[in-house]
DNA sequence: GTAAAAATATACCGTTTGGTATATTTTTAC
DNA sequence: GTAAAAATATACCAAACGGTATATTTTTAC
């Protein structure tokens, strides 16, 4: 079949080079880098993505399917609202490891590095942000509706919040070199959603 | 008197570069920036700071002065840890506009570009973020011992959350030009803050 | 005002950058 | 097996990078 070992390069060479754009910045990754890593030249890089842009693209979206996947399963998994928000927090926790050696948030990464200079790039993080926050809002509005969560909870309030403490949490625990700081984070979380959310009855 | 042009001359790069360093990033941010920014020439910024890195530091270290000196007033200015707490998350309401103005949190964009790769900036964002947790842990435990916080709080965990709400807060809010969402993350501390720390008699 | 010293500008260096045109090799289809 | 096509390697390019040696200007001290 045709295109079939282009398809399979491109996969390997993503595969290869996602973690190394995560850990330095898709700014400061050279094609040096890429061709080193890869064992490939710099024709066989251009053949396969046309420029440097589109492969960081490529393992940018790479890099955010993980926790993309990750939130779709704990979704799947779990029918209850609180226990969606519950089990997504297990899966932070159980995959911190994973995300570190990678190079941390793929989000974060790119909104710091491309907030004041690279449009397109920010646009790109912003709208995955946002999007998460809906998806918790959402479960969290279903909670509600299902008599699990308190009504007088601001869904998107809440969101937000839950967010912005994950990815706080990774930053510090990262820069300290102290999981059990992004563990403790994920532990407080939980707490928010049982004793703040829950509808006890 | 002598070396007084030089510091005069040295204040004004630092002022000028510094919100620079914080948009771009230190290594993204090239000489040419740098000469373009100030008038000056490369002669001159050699003349002064020997090198790129040293100059990176200066104006790191003066970006976080603006962040540390609010600490030190909000302190001087409440006497007690609950008005220390909140009048912390005020000043970071307040000043908002001018962070996210001037690139973000520099501690975060430090912490962002250098986690992986440039082991002395990375030791720095580490030291000036333990500081700044345990800073926020002892104004905690002398409101434990004055009897103003609840004695079964956890301060260096409560700290640890109370910081990571805040980064995550700003990273946000910057990426989706939305400053109302990290307001928001201020208003959920308060309310930690007053209805989980506080003894209410 | 003048000489010494300090600060700045100019002109250069080797290296690395992203990118491309072309040659070579490998894969595909028959 | 062979010819066409696709994938990869090679050899190059101009521009930008951080940095430095030296010349020029400005400031300082007397």
């Amino acid at each position: 079949m045709p295109f079939e070992k282009s398809e399979r390069t491109k996969k390997r060479i993503i595969e290869t080079v996602a973690p190394i754009f995560n850990k330095k910045g898709y700014q400061s990754t050279a094609l040096s880098d890429i061709t080193n890593a890869t064992g490939l030249t710099k024709g066989a890089i251009y053949g396969n993505f046309g420029n440097k842009e589109n492969l960081a693209e490529a393992c940018f979206n790479h890099n955010v399917k993980f926790l993309q996947k990750g939130l779709q399963m704990t979704w799947a998994a779990n029918p209850s609202s609180i226990a969606k928000l519950i089990g997504l927090l297990n899966f932070y926790h159980q995959n911190y490891e994973t995300v570190a050696n990678n190079g941390g948030c793929p989000l974060m990464n790119v909104a710091v590095e491309a907030d004041d200079f690279y449009p397109f790039f920010k646009e790109k993080a912003k709208t995955i942000l946002l999007t998460w926050q809906s998806e918790i809002a959402s479960v969290i509005k279903e909670g509600q509706d299902s008599g699990e969560i308190k009504l007088e909870i601001d869904a998107l309030s809440f969101a937000n919040f839950y967010i912005a403490s994950i990815e706080g949490g990774i930053l510090i625990a990262k820069t300290t070199n102290n999981p059990a700081s992004f563990f403790n984070i994920i532990e407080n979380l939980k707490s928010l959603v049982n004793h703040q959310l829950k509808i006890t009855t």
